[in-house]
DNA sequence: CAGTGAGCGAGCTTCCGCTTGACTT
């Protein structure tokens, strides 16, 4: 009897395709890549033809060996890996590696994972593609020269371990370029005005119509006010349209994370690691997609449950098409395995994306909703400016009866939203002012991009692929060029200029805005080297090179173009770039002056030392000079001289508690308390520089006692104790800690039992 | 853990894309 082997990329995709093929076939997976250039070293010679030299990373040698024997046991070999550059490399590598002859080899895809694809799959098989192969190879080799040849430069100019590469690089300076942005952002106000209007003909509700511009100063806002007064108004125009809103396609890794960041709140990497378990409990899709295809089985299924429960009416069966650059598809849209499986077991993360994931593929295939907008002109006057009333009704909900997608705009909280209904006016129409105002709005300064919509940039510019959006995230938040963060509401003073009954009143109010959470910011260090590689290797971090050496992939996967004769195109200048960074460039270290302080008279400077981000307050000379690490948040680009100053007035003397002095100050750990040689972490929302001696006394005392409960046994003796700490009781010796075994009661440890304990850890 | 800021200079750091586990402090 014949044996086959069929080898896929993931083992959950192995045990489905299993029970579709039955006895005759194994099915077993290669997880990913079996084969890469060497960790340790470049991998590469590029005055030899850039031949890679592959090998097999250690945590992958059992496998390899697994899949040889199976392979030498099995009469037909099928490589079924996905039918992408990346797949058509696994397929090729696993032959090579595998050392399966051509007539054993059968290279299949599955376009859809049901019983029919997959034996129409093995119906027509093919030959590995080699120059897809390349294509591949070529990603890799450029993607390693990049990575391998730039890093080093920056571990000699600016810091170790930190990392350069095609796509990291780029997502430091998208974040970089957002804050410069928002730094050089001034805000300006205008006069938003808003009327309520009543038609006493036809005994109307007062409804609300905005004036058709803003006016720019207090001033012209009030006597635009003052010139209402007595104005008559009417209705010149009513407009009604029909409108349409269609539902969003089904999700792609990136929308999912998008919408499981903005309704859920998930950070991409927990949205990945949830969508995993759904995918290995067979409850969804493949999470790792960039197409928004559905599999016909799964259309049909949709469509029944619309019908069966929203009515045929509420059902819109479509396909839609790759939205995103560079899109490869070698995998269907994210989807519920089974439609009609409307709730899944598990917890409740797992609930909660399944359920996202179950309303957007359902109303993927729903019907456009239907709205009537009405928009009512009104004239003041003879004067030029109109009013306008806009009003929206839905007439038929479609898809809005189950989903609806979110958006990343942060809307103006007091802007006008349209109303539902209007009433039913027409031209000519008579109409009374009742109270008319003039708000005074502030320009929004650009969004900091969060973990998600900083992945839907990336997969604008067609930069990452779904399997490495959160992989990216981590690396550059790793490396400590960004940092993901909060900002605390500011509050400001508005205007707000009301007329009624003939009287403009004048108000001034307050209101609380920019409040940012979970945001990605710069860090001093993630802006010089951006600065740096904009400098010297500007073509790197271009926007267009991913797109560019894209096109340059697509020719070599069409055997127009030979892969190291790309690659050679690409050194030659690279080398160059690189040789003359090497010996010309210099980094700079962010060092600015800031002013002089006025109490001492001395200059105050900023840069990046050793240790961070610092001022300096007085000359490199001045035997007196002081130094101050920058404070969280802070960034030697943006802060002022005031707040440099600040960072000087620590460390504070308190005055004395028990005849000892307190000392306020900020460390590493961030700010605290010194007193009797002991060190006691400010409280989250002690300002170091506001705080009393009172509250230091209080944090000494509550330190003090927690320090004596947390003293559960002594035998001081041979320097053992038993403490209790954040993870539960624990025995302490000579710095060193050891566990406490489960079930043990730790106020009845004898010494004896101790010593035994650390004995026992110190043999292991 | 707790205020550093200069420097002997060994041996190490690093990329992007495929894919899952194996680990507790």
């Amino acid at each position: 009897m014949e044996k086959n082997l069929v080898i896929v990329e993931s083992p959950a995709k192995a045990r489905t395709i299993a029970k579709a093929l039955g006895e005759n076939f194994t099915v077993t997976s290669s997880f990913g890549h079996i084969r890469d250039l060497s960790k340790k070293k470049l991998g590469i010679d590029p005055d030899k033809g850039f031949t890679p030299e592959y090998v097999i990373p250690p945590d992958k040698k059992d496998l390899i060996k697994n899949l040889t024997k199976a392979a030498e046991e099995a009469s037909l070999i099928w490589l079924a890996s996905d039918e992408d550059r990346e797949g058509e490399a696994i397929a090729w590598h696993l032959k090579e590696t595998l050392n399966i002859p051509d007539e054993k080899t059968r290279r299949i895809a599955f376009h859809e994972i049901t019983k029919d694809a997959i034996l129409e799959a093995i119906e027509n098989p093919r030959d590995i593609d080699m120059n897809l192969v390349m294509a591949q190879q070529a990603r890799r080799v450029l993607d390693r020269l990049v990575g391998y040849k730039v890093s080093p430069i920056l571990w000699k100019k600016v810091k170790p371990r930190l990392s350069a590469g095609r796509v990291q690089s780029v997502a430091v300076r998208l974040v970089v370029e957002r804050e410069r942005e928002i730094m050089k952002f001034q805000s300006t106000s205008s006069f938003r005005v808003e009327g309520l209007f009543t038609c006493p003909e036809r005994n109307t509700d007062p409804f609300k119509a905005e004036l058709n511009r803003r006016l720019n100063t207090d001033k012209e806002a009030e006597d635009f006010l003052n010139g209402c007064i007595g104005a008559e108004y009417s209705v010149t125009n009513v407009e009604k349209k029909q409108g349409r809103k269609c539902p969003a396609p089904p999700f792609t890794t990136s929308t999912l994370q998008q919408e499981a960041s903005r309704k859920l709140g998930f950070s991409v990497g927990q949205t990945m690691s949830v969508a995993q378990r759904l995918y290995e409990s067979g409850r969804i899709t493949y999470m790792r997609t960039d197409s928004t295809q559905l599999s016909k089985t799964a259309l049909a299924s949709a469509k029944k449950i619309i019908t069966n429960t929203y009515g045929a009416e509420y059902g819109k069966t479509r396909q839609y098409t790759a939205r995103s650059k560079g899109a490869q598809e070698a995998h269907e849209a994210i989807r519920p395995t089974f439609m009609d499986l409307a709730k899944v077991e598990g917890n409740v993360a797992e609930k909660k994306l399944y359920d996202l994931i179950w309303k957007r593929t359902l109303a993927s295939q729903m019907a456009d909703a239907l709205v009537d907008k009405t928009q009512i002109s009104i004239n003041k006057g003879k004067s030029a400016d109109i009013f306008t009333a806009t009003g929206e009704v839905i007439v038929f909900d479609g898809f809005l009866k189950v989903y609806r997608e979110s958006s990343d705009d942060e809307p103006e909280k007091t802007s006008a939203k349209p109303a539902e209904i209007l009433p039913p006016l027409e031209s000519g129409d008579k109409l009374e002012a009742g109270q008319i105002k003039a708000v005074q709005r502030f320009t929004q300064s650009p969004f900091r991009y969060t973990e998600a919509s900083l992945v839907k940039k990336m997969e604008e510019l067609g930069i990452g692929r779904p399997s490495t959006y959160a992989p990216i995230i981590s690396t550059i938040l790793q490396r400590q060029y960004v940092i993901k963060g909060d900002r605390p509401a500011k509050t400001r003073k508005y205007l707000e200029l009301v007329l009624q009954d003939n009287q403009v009143i004048r108000r001034e109010n307050t209101e609380k805005y920019g409040e940012e959470r979970g945001k990605l910011f710069p860090e001093d260090i993630g802006i010089l080297v951006n600065d740096y590689l904009m400098e010297y290797f500007s073509s790197i971090v271009d926007y267009n090179f991913t797109a560019k050496v894209e096109e340059d992939f697509d020719r070599i996967a069409s055997g127009r173009l030979v892969w190291n004769k790309m690659l050679e195109e690409f050194y030659r200048p690279f080398s160059k770039t690189l040789d003359q960074a090497l010996e010309t460039s210099r980094p700079g270290n962010g060092e600015r002056y800031l002013g002089i302080d006025p109490v001492s008279g001395k200059p105050v400077s900023v840069r990046l030392g050793r240790f961070g981000a610092m001022a300096q307050l007085g000359e490199s000379d001045d035997p007196e000079k002081r130094y101050a690490g920058l404070g969280k948040g802070q960034l030697l680009e943006s802060i002022t001289l005031e707040e440099a100053l600040q960072l000087f007035k620590l460390p504070r003397e308190m005055g004395l508690y028990q005849d000892s002095p307190v000392l306020v100050s900020k460390g590493r750990f961030g700010p605290y308390v010194k007193w009797q040689g002991k060190y006691v972490s400010l409280g989250k929302s002690d300002d170091p520089y506001s705080v009393t001696l009172e509250r230091c006394v209080a944090l000494i005392e509550q330190a003090r006692e927690q320090e004596t409960k947390k003293h559960i046994l002594e035998f001081p003796e041979e320097d053992i104790r038993v403490l209790k700490g954040r993870y539960g009781p624990y025995i302490s010796h000579a710095k060193k800690n050891y566990r406490i075994p489960k079930g043990t009661d730790p106020e009845s440890l004898t010494l004896e039992d101790c010593r035994k304990i650390i004995q026992k850890k110190d043999n292991d």
